[in-house]
DNA sequence: TTGATACGGAACACTTTGTTCCCGAATTCA
DNA sequence: TGAATTCGGGAACAAAGTGTTCCGTATCAA
């Protein structure tokens, strides 16, 4: 990809996750992230369709990128969280919310939380469906309630993580998860 | 209050829901909402300052109206999910969620799930808060983050019954609720 | 170096917002 | 019932934001 256009795109990302850490998203206009991104307005709509076009880039990317990374590091093709270590996979998950990139802070603190989140869920959702089949019979409970229930929980988990300042460790939140969540034969 | 008053804003209410159960708050427009409740431009702003204003009055009018109700049903001061027959209030809640007002349907089947849900958690926090100090010392999680999980996983199955159409009773999804969190002393 | 492509400034039409002025109609109160 | 008050609504307005177009300049890749 042309250099320009990597640096083009990096700036406006970089702006828009700064102007998202101190507005919510729809009080945010193109005109302040174009002027905080130092690039003209013919170039921000040659990038994105639209202000939502741009979030929901941004929120793929990252993803993307947290999830990939996350299976990478456990050396398996069994992403579900009723592996033999649940808590290892939660825990690299918000080392990597919480660490590897600042754009995730800016995004989750302020109201575009429910897009974000959208988009976590996705993710979730895909990785908790593969090996919950069959320990729904024994609750009594349907199976798409469940991974509802759980994915919603994890996604809850960081928000009220991030509404906190972030003071709990990563290894402290997956044991509090772990903790409320049925327990996943 | 004038019967103009009450006419104007029930009118505004009504088609403001109307138009949520087919668009997203975002993209509906001042426009849009004073057409389908056929008031002028300048009685809707003699009314509400903004559309945001305009959500926030009528997410408080329903919420004040579904737990009222629900209060003066358990006959109790004891507002809590721990008493003695939690399902009962939880029942109670979802049927008037469902039947009660057409409103709440159309706010949830929209992306202003959030703000919305978001009145709804701070009711459910408080009812939450009030028995809950000494039953979190056992399970080693911190009381705020317990009643974040509950309240959360609340809202979360209300969106989830919403988007499914309501295929389930309330009793039903009171079961399922019950299952999935963890145990209140 | 050259051809292609990305950037940016300015101006544009268009939409939406929130306000103001004013008059007719409904309501309340005496 | 009649007068004073309050509400509704039409029209026009400035202001702000959106997305596009045109065109000259700067940068890149080969």
């Amino acid at each position: 990809m042309d250099r320009r256009q990597q640096k083009t795109r990096d700036a406006i990302f970089s702006a828009f996750s700064e102007l998202l850490s101190q507005n919510s998203f729809n009080k945010i206009t193109v005109q302040q992230i174009i002027d905080a991104a130092n690039v003209g307005r013919t170039t921000f709509y040659a990038h994105f369709e639209t202000k939502d076009d741009l979030l929901r880039e941004m929120c793929i990317e990252i993803f993307d990128h947290v999830f990939s990374s996350a299976l990478q590091a456990k050396n398996t093709h069994d992403f579900s969280l009723s592996a033999e270590k649940p808590s290892a996979l939660i825990t690299h998950i918000l080392y990597h919310l919480r660490d590897n990139r600042k754009n995730i802070l800016g995004i989750l603190s302020c109201e575009s939380v429910e897009l974000f989140l959208g988009y976590f869920r996705q993710y979730l959702d895909k990785s908790l469906a593969l090996k919950l089949a069959d320990s729904c019979a024994l609750s009594g409970v349907p199976q798409d309630f469940l991974i509802n229930h759980i994915s919603g929980s994890f996604v809850n988990m960081v928000r009220w993580w991030t509404e906190n300042g972030l003071a709990k460790t990563p290894e402290e939140l997956a044991e509090y998860f772990l903790a409320v969540i049925p327990p996943i034969a």
